[in-house]
DNA sequence: ATAATGCTAATTATAGTCTGTTGTTTAAGT
DNA sequence: ACTTAAACAACAGACTATAATTAGCATTAT
């Protein structure tokens, strides 16, 4: 991932707001989806390009659905 | 990929409907989104594992919104 | 001072691309 | 109805690009 795609840039942007609502920091969150304290910071970040599966993971662990990551209000 | 995971059949099989409602064909849809012929097959057949950047892809050819392929109504 | 996050780099797993072949559906024409 | 052709989709295999995992150290909050 060199040029920060919108997609991966608003995508990471709502994992790391739904994670603060939660109060989880980067580690729990990572603990709680079964995915790497790192990886966590490289999505928020949109350093990489999430495949479905992890999405639906971290939707998982945030207890909410996957369209919140993408629709349009809130 | 092996053992279909279910997030990965429901998406590829609203692909499948979103597609035939527009009555394009996969190497249709696989022009207008800028992806292969057969890996438009696979996305269907849930035997892939697509990436987010590519799910805007197919959501963009099929002239809608990425939550559309997430959401329980419809 | 310490907890949380950022960043680098290296490795492994697998997503994504492509060619070609087989099978299946659809629509003709005779 | 029965072929024939053409369009469409399934499937296999091989290759390339990159996502996913991890460890270690640096930096930034609190």
């Amino acid at each position: 991932m060199d040029s920060k795609q919108n997609i991966l840039l608003q995508f990471g942007d709502k994992v790391r707001a739904f994670r603060k609502e939660k109060g989880y920091s980067q580690e729990e969150l990572a603990y709680r989806s079964g995915l790497h304290r790192t990886y966590i910071g490289m999505i928020e970040r949109a350093e990489k390009n999430i495949t479905l599966i992890n999405i639906e993971k971290i939707a998982n662990a945030l207890e909410m659905n996957i369209y919140n990551f993408f629709s349009v209000e809130q």
